[in-house]
DNA sequence: CACTAACGTTCGTGGCGCTAACGAAAGTAC
DNA sequence: GTACTTTCGTTAGCGCCACGAACGTTAGTG
């Protein structure tokens, strides 16, 4: 261990502890939240990488399937994408086959998304490839425990759902 | 809700209420880790900008009161926070007068950092602030389930403390 | 017809986690 | 003592993300 350290080796990746971080930091709920989440969100990119995904296009094609077709504007509601960055999102997956985009014949203000086959079979792997993810996220858990987890915290969601939303034209998560 | 069979009539205009979430996405634990923790990172931000303070300045405050005078590399450790952005923050606690940064005689490569008493009283107040945000954020929940909360994220987070630590030379979470 | 609102799009901003590089000052090593 | 290596503080920069402003276009509404 650190105790007796051998400084000299350089990649101090060795003993794990350098330091303690205060007790009143550990605990606070609030950095919790962001420390897990931001572990999470890396699992998530990375391992969405190596398919060539980001998380947005999960989102969109998830929604896509379980309502269809459907303008940017809509998606981005049903996503928490805001328009503007949905636009790269839609570019993405467009330019992989996976959704097309087409202009609106009874409204010309809009694009209508249209998920692909190639698509479908896509999301297909995709899902598998959350799936462990959060498998290997939730890795420590039971299955009893990652229940309460997801209660609790769609709970904490739905609570400050209600307050924030006067924007402007755009629709956060 | 889009009961109307006819998607193409612009039927989001209609209700108060936007679009529906798909429930794969609602019930992605990396997801619900990511928005909640976005929520509760902009109450922080939020409620210490209100007393002219961020995050940071906080974390380390509390680091120097509960370990003392330190150098900027420990407190980087100690704190998580990188040691490029260490430099701006205690610049901001010493403009303020809540920190002294001082040439450490015995290694003239070290600043040692020490908390003033007008920085200790500060960090009181900020410790309330704290406390009434995340009783804010937890707000929904009962007192054990809150503990129950902080136990799972403190365990998902200890467990992925272990891999990713192959590091250049500053220290992650 | 004028007014308003929604849509897609572009550009820009600020914060955050993170890396690279560099001079200065130790800590070894021979 | 000279040479190599490591640590320290600091600056600059990248990439991602949540978010907002503005604009031309198109629809609805009085």
């Amino acid at each position: 261990m650190s105790s007796r350290t051998d400084p000299r080796t350089a990649d101090m990746a060795d003993a794990g502890h350098d330091q303690a971080t205060p007790a009143r930091l550990r605990s606070l709920p609030s950095r919790l939240l962001s420390l897990t989440a931001l572990h999470a969100d890396r699992l998530v990119s990375e391992g969405l990488a190596g398919a060539d995904a980001r998380k947005w296009h999960y989102a969109v094609l998830v929604t896509l399937r379980e309502f269809g077709p459907a303008s940017q504007a809509v998606l981005s509601r049903r996503t928490g994408i805001y328009r503007s960055d949905l636009v790269a999102v839609i570019n993405e997956l467009a330019d992989r086959g996976l959704v097309e985009r087409a202009p609106d014949p009874a409204d010309r203000r809009r694009n209508v998304i249209t998920m692909t086959s190639q698509g479908r079979r896509r999301l297909g792997r995709l899902d598998e490839l959350l799936a462990t993810i959060q498998d290997d996220l939730l890795a420590p858990l039971t299955q009893p425990e990652r229940d309460q987890l997801t209660r609790l915290l769609t709970r904490l969601l739905d609570h400050h759902a209600q307050a924030a939303p006067q924007r402007t034209g755009d629709q956060p998560s």
